[in-house]
DNA sequence: CATAGCCGCCTTTTT
DNA sequence: GGCGGCTATG
């Protein structure tokens, strides 16, 4: 290890950074710089003697994935280390063991929307009605179920009540849904691979000795089909590093568990733990308002941030009339912030919601500011993109109905419902695929000449586009890789299929679908250069996974707009979070639960997003927003109280500007119609019960009482709806 | 069989 | 307010 690179670390850095053998646990708060221990590391380790292929970092997305591959390559430490999330290892793992993990490796990997679309099916086939079981609902309790590895059988086998043996219905039924689609959703791909490693301890101890050294970043996000993933993988070697922060696990409704993180030295128990508290990435002001907010968490380990750069600039809280004015602000002072020679790529806007980016784009696209909407998903989304891939899925897996059934009437080719519908019924009855059906459509006797015409030619048309290309073909259960690459097979579907000159026939919109595709085709090709063994097989594996940050593009000059949560990992100079409101954030779906657990995430949220910034950073509500079409009055967030940032004084200015001194005359007489709280105050509450005042906003009528309840539970409610009564002091 | 228009459903966060 | 699915019409 070059000393100049381990100059620059702290001793803490160092002993992460040199420690070579067994189980290693870095809790590292925000702004530690553990990134870029986590890839010194990975270059001590190959300094050390060890062979690159023999290390495996785990990443939480693509983009994090991405980008430290670069920079270890910067470092020279690239060549062979496998760098990638936990879904793209074990589509990977899954493809190379199909068989011992009962699967084919030509699998489709299923995205929420075809997810969904299959969810109804299941439901429909359990002859329910989806009204009364929503395809939502039940596609989030099976994830959990996948989540805690418990499979559709074991479910079944242990279910009493009435609600979960139609939950185990629906569960088996969509299961075999996907089976004959051969398709896997995104929790298949953990918990198949957890039961690979589980049940074949050949596979299990192959790849613990094709991974001798397990990294894995984001600890505290892993749900428990992941930590037992990881568990397996080093059971031989126990060579874990994990890195993670407790106070930034931001994914428990997806099922992550932070007790993985919190357990680690139970599960090693020879662990050494290296902690990281100094925070080289914000200004003191920032971290003291952080570390305030998340000291509000009852369930959490003590830590501190340290700081190390001056205090600098207060964060700035500020309200607005209504998101338009919000954005506005934001737009107007980004402005300011670039005409003081500010770099756009260095600033960020952080919202709850995605929904609410619309409205900053306006004000963006007004003055005339360059910004992107980190939202990969979005490219991918598209009608247009989603056919072609359909295409390409369908080459790949022809048993993939969802795909089929997409494109085999785009572009509109005189195949109609009915001749569909026909086709389909066939299959069922034949206990055939779709795609084997196409190939018997001359015993469909329900067929018009017409149609079975038309039903032949499309099914021609992709043989020949199996065929003719250059790979990639089934050589036994491998797929060989196109010679050419996906890049050219990709144009060739496009042109020949008609989607292209559908495309082209459709004016303005047309066009716009033209250049993406074209960009698509640019992103195929890029991947043909850049991956390891190309095949169009990998690709569409691969490509489902992508989404969200992984298209954020840091290097150009634009004003990135993204929801907190995909704000994990990254830093700008400066930071404006918008809507930091009662019922957004906190999100109102997580302040309905029994306990505090989901108001405390959000907590961690906003504890994100606030320490992503190093100088500036801007925290705004407004006092109406809009939404689902309908003005509602607001509530500024307790996290705001919490924080400790100094606002109160901005909240009621920015009301009399408006209003006009409703509340307090000239010479600060109060004629106010609702009461004063003041700190300490005892209350009670119709429903809540008892509790004390925590923060009192005076916004005249509208002012907000924060209430810590004798339950546990802190509300923070609108004095004039409250109905409280105060109670004398004990 | 294709298309346009309407109705009703969902609506936090995402690999 | 936005999208998907359904229906009525050409």
């Amino acid at each position: 290890m070059h000393d100049t690179f381990l100059r620059q670390l702290t001793p803490s850095q160092k002993k992460a950074v040199l420690h070579v053998e067994g189980p290693l646990l870095v809790l590292a708060g925000p702004g530690s710089g553990k990134t870029r221990v986590i890839i010194y590391r990975i270059a001590a380790l190959i300094d050390s003697g060890i062979q690159p292929y023999n290390i495996c970092a785990i990443t939480f997305t693509n983009r994090a994935a991405d980008e430290m591959r670069q920079r270890a390559a910067a470092l020279g430490a690239s060549g062979g280390a496998h760098i990638s999330t936990f879904h793209s290892l074990c589509v990977r793992i899954l493809r190379r063991y199909a068989a011992q993990a009962k699967v084919q490796s030509n699998f489709s990997v299923y995205d929420d929307s075809d997810q969904k679309r299959c969810m109804k099916q299941a439901i429909k086939d359990c002859e329910l009605d989806s009204s009364n079981f929503p395809p939502g609902r039940m596609l989030d309790a099976i994830s959990s179920l996948k989540n805690q590895l418990i499979d559709a059988d074991t479910f079944k086998a242990g279910v009493a009540d009435f609600f979960s043996k139609i939950l185990a219905e629906i569960y088996v039924r969509y299961q075999k849904l996907l089976s004959e689609r051969n398709g896997l959703d995104f929790d298949d791909l953990l918990m198949k691979t957890a039961f690979l490693l589980r049940d074949s301890g050949d596979v299990c101890g192959e790849l613990g000795e094709r991974f001798k050294f397990l990294l894995i970043d984001e600890y505290q996000d892993t749900n428990h089909a992941q930590y037992t993933i990881a568990r397996l993988l080093v059971s031989r070697h126990n060579n874990i590093c994990a890195t993670g922060d407790p106070d930034q696990s931001i994914y428990r409704w997806r099922g992550a568990d932070v007790r993985n993180i919190l357990a680690f030295e139970n599960d090693w128990p020879d662990a050494k733990v290296v902690r990281l508290e100094e925070n080289f990435r914000s200004a003191a002001a920032i971290l003291e308002k952080a570390d305030n907010l998340i000291a509000y968490n009852q369930k959490r380990k003590e830590k501190k941030l340290i700081p190390t750069k001056p205090y600098g600039k207060d964060v700035l809280v500020e309200s607005f009339e209504d998101e338009v004015a919000e954005a506005r602000a934001v737009a107007q002072q980004v402005k300011e912030l670039s005409d003081k020679g500010a770099s756009l790529s260095d600033i960020a806007v952080f919202y709850r919601v995605n929904a609410m980016s619309r409205g900053l784009e306006e004000a963006f696209i007004r003055h005339k500011i360059p910004y992107q909407v980190v939202r990969g998903i979005e490219f991918y989304r598209r009608k247009e993109i989603r056919d072609l891939l359909a295409y390409l899925k369908v080459l790949v897996n022809p048993d993939d109905e969802i795909a089929l059934l997409r494109i085999i009437n785009t572009p509109a080719r005189g195949i109609g419902k009915i001749t569909i519908d026909r086709v389909h019924s066939y299959a069922g009855r034949c206990n055939i695929s779709v795609f084997e059906g196409l190939k018997k459509v001359e015993h469909i006797e329900a067929l018009s000449k017409g149609a079975k015409a038309k039903l032949s030619a499309f099914a021609d048309m992709l043989d020949e586009f199996k065929k003719d290309i250059d790979g990639p073909r089934f050589h036994g259960d491998r797929l060989v890789p196109a010679k050419a690459g996906i890049a050219p097979l990709a144009q060739r579907v496009f042109d020949e299929s008609g989607l292209a000159e559908s495309l082209r026939s459709e004016g303005a919109d047309g066009q716009n679908a033209l250049e993406n595709v074209n960009e698509l085709i640019n992103s195929i090709t890029a991947y043909d250069q850049q991956a390891e063994e190309p095949s169009l097989l990998d690709y569409i594996q691969q490509i489902s996974l992508f989404s969200d940050v992984d298209g954020y593009d840091t290097s150009s000059e634009r004003v990135a707009l993204m929801t907190l949560h995909a704000a994990k990992g990254l830093e700008f100079e400066n930071v404006f979070i918008v809507g930091v409101e009662h019922g957004l954030l906190p999100h109102e779906r997580s302040t309905a639960g029994e306990n505090d657990d989901e108001l405390e995430e959000e907590r961690r949220l906003l504890f994100v997003g606030m320490t992503r910034a190093k100088t500036g950073l801007y925290l705004s509500y407004a006092r109406y927003r809009t939404i689902r079409g309908q003005m509602l009055r607001t509530i500024p967030s307790q996290f705001l109280f919490e924080s400790g940032c100094d606002f109160a004084e901005s909240a009621s200015s920015c009301h009399s500007r408006e209003s006009g001194n409703l509340y307090h005359d000239d010479n600060g007489n109060d004629n106010r119609s609702v009461p004063y709280f003041t700190v300490g105050q005892l209350v009670r509450h119709d429903s809540f019960g008892l509790g004390r005042v925590k923060e009192f906003i005076d916004m005249g009528e509208d002012s907000v009482v924060i209430i810590k309840f004798n339950t546990g539970r802190t509300k923070s409610l609108m004095v004039k709806y409250a109905g409280l009564s105060k109670m004398d002091g004990l």
